[in-house]
DNA sequence: CGGTTCCTTGAGAGAACTCAACGTCGGTGG
DNA sequence: CCACCGACGTTGAGTTCTCTCAAGGAACCG
């Protein structure tokens, strides 16, 4: 393959780019070729202004988050807003909405973020040529879909929260000790608990000594307890101390 | 293409097949009969009866939904069951393990139903082979997590009933007379109710008039109604009476 | 400094749950 | 034909978890 193919910047950037379970760092290098060539730019997003897409607004892209940290969210007619997922480096954004000609959610920026932009009109086309990046996509939307089972359950707060920090510490690969790029209230929002309710939930863990809380970080103490609570819920957190149920 | 393509009977079974969704009912010929070529063997199956997978079990097939109803569910530690979704004809069961190599839920009946078998081995070549079959997969995935997503908040009881019958209604297209293949117990799992829950928000519905009750079956009356106690659940269920928020 | 956002804590309220009991229906077998 | 049984549905009473409302403290920023 030629390395000077177009678009230059683009495929420069990708060559450095930190995401390492992005596309174009597939290990068949036709696809990544053709997968960072059909990037169509790189967009910076800042939390509280602008959207990357608004509910109703025609599919045109999807995003591939490359840095920082995005959510997707419905308003309901009182204006509440309820958070349907959060997006990390690597994630694909609008998997759910690949069936459908319009976005159901907005997505907006919890941090200085930066995504790519994948034209659908190119993707599509791209899927039927490379069967291996339609596999990827598939992939990605059966794990996104096997999540959304496992959560939609009905948790106490304790469970929830357990295995959204386990979850969210394998995601961020940050050690046991979690910076949430999000505030308790999205958190909570996400979670379908109140932001007290998080809050108390949090300092109940800390009493018995699950976790430490301390300058907005959150540090895992007793993993194999957390991931006791978290086990009901049935997601994927790393290792695992519990023996699989058969 | 040869009408007499081996294996004959499955082909010829699928020819009268009464699922109109089903991929070997694909406009593309050539996928068609290749999908149809896949299929190993039909399986029947009876409620309580042996399970098609069980939790934990290495993934080799995927089941596309012939007749009857079936539910997949996991079993918790106390030997509690919880229900994660239903499957009607037309749907496929195990999009959500297809980037896993074993089962997350176990699958039963819950009528007498029939599925067909899709031997995964033999399904990955084919979407290399034909990226449509590969694109009708991801927009079932895609569709599916949609539904999970939409679902996945927290509505009252009236608000996911209204959503869930509203969405039986769509998929088993059954006019206004709904009889739910499942008992009400299964229905208040589903949507995290207890099956009390379940009846007397049921006779909640029935006194205001929305639906009524005879002879287990669920007629419903006032569609508006129930259309705008479903809206914020957010999931398309036929015919909407309200206008869409932008 | 104000002002804003976020986090924390307390008190009361409410939706759904659990427990318990009873009614109904469809089968099975005496 | 009727008695029995189990599964399902219905109804009531009390409990519980989480929410809402209210208020105050801490951190950050112009």
């Amino acid at each position: 393959m030629p390395f000077d193919a177009a678009p230059q910047t683009v495929k420069a950037d990708c060559l450095v780019c930190p995401v390492q379970t992005c596309l174009a760092r597939s290990a068949n290098c036709k696809e990544a070729d053709a997968w960072t060539a059909m990037l169509a730019a790189r967009q910076p997003m800042m939390p509280g202004s602008g959207a990357l897409s608004r509910c109703g607004d025609p599919l045109r892209n999807l995003y591939s988050v490359r840095g920082g940290c995005l959510k997707s969210y419905t308003v309901d007619a009182d204006g509440n807003e309820r958070i349907r997922g959060f997006y990390l480096p690597g994630d694909l954004v609008g998997l759910d909405v690949m069936a459908g000609g319009s976005w159901l959610s907005n997505v907006g920026a919890v941090v200085p973020s930066q995504v790519c932009v994948v034209p659908l009109a190119e993707l599509r086309p791209l899927m039927s040529i490379h069967p291996g990046v339609a596999m990827r996509m598939l992939e990605q939307t059966s794990r996104e879909l096997a999540l959304a089972l496992a959560v939609s359950g009905d948790y106490s707060a304790e469970q929830r929260l357990a295995a959204f920090l386990l979850r969210m510490r394998a995601r961020l690969e940050c050690g046991d000790l979690i910076r949430l790029p999000m505030p308790q209230r999205d958190v909570g929002n996400y979670l379908r608990l109140a932001t007290e309710t998080v809050c108390r939930t949090l300092k109940s863990l800390e009493r018995r000594g699950c976790l430490s809380l301390a300058d907005k970080a959150i540090h895992i103490v007793d993993e194999a307890a957390l991931c006791a609570l978290a086990d009901p819920v049935g997601i994927e957190c790393g290792a695992s101390f519990l023996p699989k149920a058969a």
